[in-house]
DNA sequence: TCGTATT
């Protein structure tokens, strides 16, 4: 039916109205098809805009690859189709080894004749630092998996080189994703960034600070075009909370039980209260409301407002914003298991609408690296009923690229937003919000 | 630095 040595692709940009019946003509003129899946969510059924595409003979796949990926752009895309092999398919990592424990002075040719028995060799390298000196091991690439699963078989630990320290070591290459975590554990021992209690107060001192200087945006953009002495006061009694608040978050400790021995904020002990909906569910910091006010109910269902569009008036947004100053005034450890709880059950509501109508779409640039979908749909929802919000994350990595979209259902709460945020200062950078780059509408048919 | 999505 296929080919053994077939190979599986990845197309992506694909416009979401298209199914497999309508990507098929395009696909088939370059072999016949033996799989094409167009991917979906699991639960909503919702097209992600890709698909798997197998063809029966490899040399199919890679025609198709080589005369459609980033060659054309489907009707309603702003870039082009992607055809490659699927991450499953692996880079040629499932036949590259990584070899261990040779002695110093062996050379490529010394490794390729230990290796040559098992299968074609493909590529084989030595380490070597910047003075050419080996570094004591090698990659070694066959034309396929079972030539190298061979060579690990008859190789590894089989015999112990001149000079080396223990037995050769014979294995798979780590994959491009093993070397990103594996790196990213590296740099997270010398930062200290996985010791949860370093990555929650970062998120949370990043965020606060970003909701305090919102509160202020709001404020003069209030005091400007109110002239009104009311308008005053509450500036001045926010001003008055944010002060409060940065001391009382930043300051106190967080729990009760925790770091008699240790200070504050480097506590290496369990921490069950803010961290928890940070880490585990990526909600948002904000503790339950206890004032009755609407404001944060949205945090409770990620983000996702579960009742009608507020109305972007000027007092509603400052409402939301006091309701939200309060919060932080308010929360102590105390709240914790409750606030556990809650997130724990929160309905997860996969957004099914991406982009709003033109003019309702920002371009969001400078985040900090902490912020994801959550903390931006956060720091717009007091502009306006907040459709979307998106972080761009590096999939190798998972972390973040630091820029994102939000859209609204309006282009007044857009316009409104960049009034208020564009230029805001968080920590040593300021965020860029702009529209979003309208998609080329006038495409030739 | 402009909606990236990998069963």
């Amino acid at each position: 039916m296929k080919d053994h040595d077939a190979i599986k692709l990845f197309v992506g940009q694909i416009p979401r109205n298209l199914e497999e019946s309508d990507l098929k003509p395009l696909f088939e003129e370059f072999g016949k098809i033996y799989e094409l899946t167009v991917l979906k969510d699991r639960f909503t059924g919702m097209h992600k805009g890709c698909a798997f595409l197998t063809y029966c003979a490899r040399d199919s796949a890679l025609k198709a690859q080589s005369a459609l990926h980033e060659q054309k752009t489907l009707p309603g895309m702003n870039r082009p189709i992607q055809v490659k092999p699927a991450d499953s398919e692996g880079r040629g990592e499932d036949r590259k080894l990584f070899v261990g424990m040779l002695g110093k002075q062996q050379s490529e040719d010394d490794v390729r004749r230990l290796f040559e028995p098992f299968g074609q060799i493909e590529e084989c390298t030595i380490l070597r630092g910047p003075d050419g000196a080996s570094k004591g091991c090698a990659f070694v690439k066959y034309g396929s998996h079972a030539e190298a699963q061979a060579a690990i078989n008859s190789l590894h630990g089989s015999q112990t080189m001149p000079g080396a320290s223990s037995s050769l070591v014979v294995k798979f290459a780590d994959t491009d994703k093993e070397r990103t975590l594996r790196r990213m554990h590296q740099m997270a021992g010398q930062l200290g960034i996985f010791n949860p209690m370093t990555i929650q107060f970062g998120a949370y001192g990043a965020y606060t600070q970003a909701i305090m200087q919102q509160q202020a945006a709001l404020m003069a953009a209030a005091q400007g075009t109110c002239l009104n002495p009311m308008a005053a006061i509450a500036a001045a009694q926010m001003q008055q909370m944010a002060a409060f608040n940065v001391s009382g978050l930043v300051a106190a400790p967080m729990t009760p039980s925790s770091g008699t021995s240790t200070p504050p904020g480097i506590s290496t002990a369990p921490v069950p209260s803010i961290a928890t909906p940070i880490g585990v569910n990526g909600f948002s910091p904000l503790p339950p409301q206890t004032n009755g006010q609407p404001a944060s109910e949205t945090i409770y269902t990620n983000g996702i407002h579960p009742y009608p569009a507020q109305s972007p008036t000027v007092a509603d947004p400052l409402q939301q914003a006091y309701a939200g100053m309060q919060h932080y005034a308010a929360y102590p450890a105390a709240y914790a298991p409750i606030s556990q709880a809650f997130h724990q059950q929160a309905p997860i509501i996969p957004q099914q609408q991406r982009e709003g109508p033109e003019g309702c779409n920002l371009f969001i640039y400078h985040l900090p690296q902490e912020f994801g979908d959550a903390e931006l749909m956060q720091m717009f929802l007091p502009f306006g009923n907040v459709i979307s919000a998106k972080v761009f994350v590096d999939r190798a990595t998972n972390q973040s690229k630091c820029f994102g979209f939000v859209s609204f259902d309006n282009p007044t709460s857009a316009q409104a937003a960049i009034q208020a945020m564009n230029g805001f200062q968080i920590g040593m950078k300021r965020l860029k919000v702009q529209l979003k780059r309208p998609k080329d509408a006038n495409r030739p048919y």
